[in-house]
RNA sequence: GGGGUAGUAGGGUAGCCUGGUCCAUCCUAGAGCGUUUGGGACGCUUUGACGGCAGUUCGAAUCUGCCCUACCCCA
């Protein structure tokens, strides 16, 4: 039995992640791993069209009160090396460009890791009164890493071909905080949309973004219970405002520096949300990302598939006006190969039309996660809303439920090296790195972060986990 | 960062130790013909591969070296 599935192709079990992971990018046409460059992967027609409605949900977001712009994929060598931090954050993972054509460049070229030294220059010059603040903008581009650990898609590239970020500037060093909670409540928000559960947290002064007052980071919990970062905040004070020169003239006619942030999300995103929610089968997608949202399946036998044709067509179009994303498979193959076809793709929902539903009046409804119920044909479109709409309210709780059996809170070493063999956990922290690197030593995991935030939270309370001084709470697991 | 294993068709394997000139097989995909059709249909025909570069040799998938890539384990 187990033989036979293997030989029809099922993936590998959703429990041997890693292998289910890089089975299922392929299988569901996300990515082609096969570029034959370390760390460079290629997006398949299907997995770029999730990414567009990823980003599109995301730039909706962000164009609420920010503006997009575009900067150069080259930065010269002087900008670069400017903020003596920040290039120390990245030195050993830039690529540069020294040639042009046969011509040594005089100036060699960093292939932006993150923009903050393309963007700056020009802020300096665009930046003169405080009615210019605060200025909001944001980018969505490709960055360059050399990443020495194991790359992994979507996950670890040396080419993030996603990458959003965006750079504020403020009057203040408050107003620039507020900046920070605002661009938190925002990702909230998007990694609502994608049913995506987070936990955020302050990140250690070691573990901050280089330059920054201080990082913000945004995780979730993947199915084998490590971490993966999948958006960062980070408040700039005024580091890059004096070394950029950024000054406003303030009210009273005074030269200031400004005060920035900056936040980013890259392709991680998809990561999180196609290991998620995916089973088994495959892909299982929220409907604002999914690429097809309700899939058509005909059956279509002997002398009524005329008919059945025409249903099937009349209830797409139906669908579409009403601005579903709707796809008819009319391929000339069995509709169970269809069903397979379309779980291992993800879509939220499939609808069946064949002559027993012609007769009934109505179409067989079946979400991505089983179920299965009838919609009479005169009240389809109010009929898949309801079924997409608790079908997203399912996925959340599903997401929720994983995150929420896989934290816990641990008052011992033994204990935290317990539990994050399969999650994350609290443990009460004094807030010294020795005690961060004990714990790291014998557990294998790191503290991610103070300050946590999640719905999921208890105070984890008592004396650190490390040195039994007075401690609170902080968040501790493996991560990717 | 350290170590290990491996690269043969789109995917998975055999062959390699012991070199021999049409590289075999399974799945999938493509082309063709016929029968099929409410959960992965089937028969027959056919297409398609030794990671790259160099070396050894009369002869290399096989031996040697380097490179590239992938996966696993440890830090």
């Amino acid at each position: 039995m187990f033989l036979a599935e293997e030989e029809q192709g099922a993936l590998p079990p959703k429990g041997d992640f890693s292998a289910w992971y890089n089975e299922l990018l392929w299988r569901a046409e996300i990515m082609d791993v096969r570029y034959p460059v370390k760390g460079l992967y290629v997006w398949y027609p299907f997995g770029f069209a999730m990414r567009r409605n990823v980003y599109d949900l995301l730039r909706a977001l962000l164009d609420r009160d920010h503006q997009e712009a575009l900067f150069p994929l080259l930065i010269p060598e002087n900008e670069f090396a400017k903020e003596a931090e920040h290039i120390k954050g990245f030195e050993e993972e830039v690529y540069w460009v020294t040639h042009g054509g046969l011509t040594p460049l005089e100036v060699k070229l960093a292939l932006r890791p993150t923009s903050e030294c393309a963007i700056y220059p020009m802020y300096a010059l665009w930046v003169r009164s405080h009615a210019d603040l605060p200025l909001k903008i944001y980018q969505i581009v490709n960055t360059f890493r050399y990443e020495t650990k194991h790359t992994r898609p979507l996950i670890r590239l040396r080419e993030i071909t996603s990458f959003k970020e965006a750079h504020t500037v403020h009057t203040t060093w408050e107003d620039a905080e507020r900046q920070v909670e605002a661009a938190i409540a925002l990702y909230r928000e998007f990694y609502d949309r994608l049913c995506v559960p987070v936990i955020i947290s302050r990140r250690p002064e070691w573990d901050k973004f280089p330059g920054a007052d201080y990082t913000i980071a945004v995780d979730t919990v993947m199915p084998d219970g490590r971490t993966l970062q999948i958006g960062t905040v980070h408040h700039l004070g005024d580091h890059f405002s004096k070394t950029f020169q950024i000054t406003y003239e303030d009210a009273g006619g005074e030269q200031k520096y400004t005060h920035q942030t900056c936040y980013g999300i890259s392709e991680r995103c998809i990561a999180a949300l196609i290991s998620m929610h995916g089973d088994d089968r495959g892909l299982i997608l929220p409907p604002d990302p999914a690429p097809v949202q309700v899939v058509i399946i005909p059956i279509t036998i002997g002398k009524r598939k005329e008919e059945v044709s025409a249903a099937a067509e009349g209830i797409g179009k139906e669908l579409a006006a009403s601005g579903f994303r709707v796809k008819i498979d009319t391929r000339d193959i069995r509709p169970g190969a269809k069903y397979y076809y379309w779980e291992m793709r993800g879509v939220p929902l499939r609808l069946e039309i064949g002559p027993r539903d012609l007769d009934a009046r109505q179409v067989t409804a079946v979400t991505r996660l089983g179920e299965k119920s009838q919609i009479p044909r005169e009240t389809l479109v109010d009929g898949v809303r309801d079924r997409l709409s608790s079908f997203s309210a399912a996925l959340r709780e599903r997401a929720e439920a994983h995150v929420r059996t896989h934290i816990g809170v641990s008052h011992t070493l033994d204990e935290v090296a317990a539990a994050v063999e399969h999650g994350v956990t609290l443990v009460s922290w004094c807030g010294n790195r020795e005690c961060a690197d004990l714990l790291e030593e014998k557990t294998r995991a790191a503290v991610l972060g103070t300050d946590v935030r999640s719905a999921y939270l208890v105070d984890a309370g008592g004396p650190c986990v490390a040195c039994g001084k007075q401690g609170t709470t902080a968040l501790v697991g493996r991560s990717y």
